[in-house]
DNA sequence: TTATAAAAAGATACGTAAGTCTTTTTATAT
DNA sequence: ATATAAAAAGACTTACGTATCTTTTTATAA
């Protein structure tokens, strides 16, 4: 359903959440390597997610990516919205130009249940709660 | 959440069915313009679906595209499994190599019941059925 | 049997997502 | 100050989904 560049992303942040509690800053290269995906590539994403202010990061000798506020949680959403567009829950299943519940397309009755349950469980889930299933040992970060 | 081409798929085999009721056998012209499609682009879908089994066509004069079984409903899934491929509806949210309920990512317990949700809604729908709400003038095949 | 109308086929182009390579900037440690 | 280690930036590729154009094949009507 989303694309790489989310999961890349969404699994980079959980890493980097994992590691500050720990006290650490991970580099985007060692963030590739526990993730696993493609090292420049994640460099790229995370600069992206930088700018967007959703992570930080410091450059230089020690420096690495971290969150400013690590009790400021950050919904699944604010990062899939940053990577995928606005738009991403509102199109129509069928492909009409929109989604209108007043002059739906025969496919909204079933489709808009499904898509906003997905839109609810992405506002629900944040970096941190994931980070503290895998904390738990209750779910994997990756599967190498 | 579908690409674009199977949004153009069903949409055509939606209006195609609508046709064939009323005896009529439309070319892929006179599809792309009623559902709103890149007229050659559309062509080269029906090509894929006629070779898929999922539709039926005739050359030359008078030909165009009709259903061989009317009667035999034809599920979104065998569709979006002609287009997208056998995987979609299997993947890892999290973006992991495999969805694995015994090993889970982080998102499954969330993820998976909404993919299989959305998994059960385009098993349970048909070309029929969709064509058969437009008829009822539930629902509206495009949006000019 | 010839003209016509239709899908099929093949070649090509465009746009965006995904990924790589190289250089620049910046912070820190020595 | 200088060397080092890190992210940022920019240019470039590659892969794939989307789309167009042209030619070929095939069925029908006249
Ligand atoms: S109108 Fe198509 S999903 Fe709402
Ligand atoms: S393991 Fe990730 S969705 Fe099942």
């Amino acid at each position: 359903m989303l694309g790489k560049t989310t999961e890349y992303a969404i699994r980079a942040l959980v890493y980097i959440y994992i590691q500050n509690i720990k006290g650490e800053r991970p580099g985007f290269k060692e963030i590739a390597k526990m993730i696993d995906s493609p090292e420049q590539f994640t460099g790229k994403v995370l600069q992206n997610l930088t700018r967007a202010n959703i992570v930080s990061s410091m450059k230089g000798r020690g420096g690495g990516f971290f969150f400013n506020e690590p009790a400021n949680p950050i919904t699944l959403f604010k990062v899939i919205e940053a990577i995928e567009g606005k738009e991403y829950f509102l199109k129509c299943g069928f492909g009409l130009k929109r989604c209108d519940t007043n002059n739906p397309c025969p496919l909204h009755d079933d489709y808009a249940p499904v898509r906003d349950s997905f839109f609810k469980m992405v506002n629900e889930k944040t970096i941190q709660s994931l980070a503290y299933k895998i904390n738990k040992h209750e779910a994997t970060l990756n599967r190498l």
